[in-house]
DNA sequence: GGCCTTGAATTGTGGAACAATAATGACTAA
DNA sequence: TTAGTCATTATTGTTCCACAATTCAAGGCC
């Protein structure tokens, strides 16, 4: 509803995009829970946006994964499967773990974009702003990959870990599930940034193993509720 | 009405869909050449569909990689500079590397595959089809990310090397260009068959040096002769 | 209850139109 | 002549309307 304001110089972006942003900000947040039927019509209304546009966002999002398409059944909020968390993980697995192993090649910049992103989430922690302790976490292992330096694999990677965001959006007591996992985050953090390659390797597997595990007991968790 | 038993049941394939195929392919194959401007009127009139539709698989395209828009200037097919290279070979080396290493844990499925790609390779070379040699080379190095076992990272890196070809499109003289990358191609497949982790990943990281600077300096000519 | 039919709702696509911007070319002035 | 200005045209981004295809929900029939 609200007319984005631009600065005056900036490019201008496209009416889609912006709407495409704002639904990834929705979807992400837990605004559109996972299995949402996304109506075009009634969104384009709710936008102030023709429904050619609108579409247009939602095909965005689906190439980013965060909403699937069935031909004649429109878009639906994706529901993550075990079969998509495993897949989750092994793109973290990969990434992460082949950021960590070239971490001696990094810049400094992205070094200290790791301890920003750690105190950030620390901060959270301490403010008890639950919601806020995810996101901040996920934007730490993002930064991680971001030592491997190429824009297309942070793009690609922003999309798994908004996926992985809707594991985030059905979880019940997300005040006790996410502060835990901040202090390895710390650990992996100090690892990297000391040099200990072969430690922070280590660390880093060990994370996404247990983490895998936790999330796939609240996908399967949800699944069964789902069932009923 | 009713489905016969064990007849598939495909599902349809929106129009916008099929057609952002055949734009990839004629991309892809050279048929138009980075820098051609995309008029959406005119194609959408070739390929006989309203401009919304094709506008939605131009859309697809962008997300690819393969064209480009600038807002009020419409389509244009990408054409590479230097930093594209580079980002292009930074993605190479992290997934293909990361495949190499990670080799033993590949199914004999995904081994497989990389024997019968560089097969095809090599018939490709015997049969002097010099534009079919490029593309089955690319062919090998996706089966090696393949390794890796995971579907989004198949298809972003899918994307990356589709962008690698943009740089074939504008090669001179490919028949020359190709031909000597295929035993490469084989020794990195036998020594990843053969499980010689090591070896495969130095032959892997020394391919892909050779390979940046000989696309670089493809790009860099073309440059040059784009600039007068 | 189970099955079929029917009508409404929603999607996928087409077509025309319009404002905003870019590209083009003519015209003027130095 | 050459540079700059301005009007004309093209193209894009977006909207509105329309319609076939398909799914969904409800009601009627056995």
């Amino acid at each position: 509803m609200t007319k984005l304001s631009g600065v005056v110089n900036e490019e201008p972006v496209p009416a889609g995009a912006q709407v495409a942003d704002a639904l990834r900000v929705r979807i992400t947040e837990g605004g559109l829970p996972p299995g949402t039927q996304l109506r075009d019509t009634a969104l384009a209304a709710e936008f102030g946006i023709a429904r050619h546009t609108l579409r247009n966002a939602l095909r965005q999002l689906e190439y980013e994964g965060l909403i699937s398409y069935r031909m004649h059944k429109g878009a639906v909020v994706k529901t993550l499967c075990t079969e998509d968390v495993h897949e989750i993980y092994r793109v973290r697995r990969t990434l992460e773990l082949a950021a960590v192993q070239q971490s001696a090649l990094a810049g400094s910049a992205a070094l200290r974009g790791l301890e920003e992103r750690v105190r950030a989430a620390e901060v959270a922690v301490a403010c008890e702003s639950w919601n806020t302790v995810g996101t901040a976490s996920l934007w730490f292992h993002q930064a991680l990959v971001e030592l491997l330096g190429s824009r297309s694999i942070d793009r690609f990677f922003q999309g798994i870990l908004a996926q992985l965001r809707l594991a985030f959006a059905v979880m019940p007591d997300e005040a006790q599930w996410q502060p835990p996992w901040i202090p390895r985050d710390r650990e992996i953090c100090d690892l990297v940034r000391g040099g200990q390659r072969g430690a922070a390797i280590a660390a880093t597997r060990q994370y996404l193993e247990d983490s895998e595990l936790a999330v796939l007991d609240v996908v399967r968790a949800d699944e069964m509720t789902g069932r009923t």
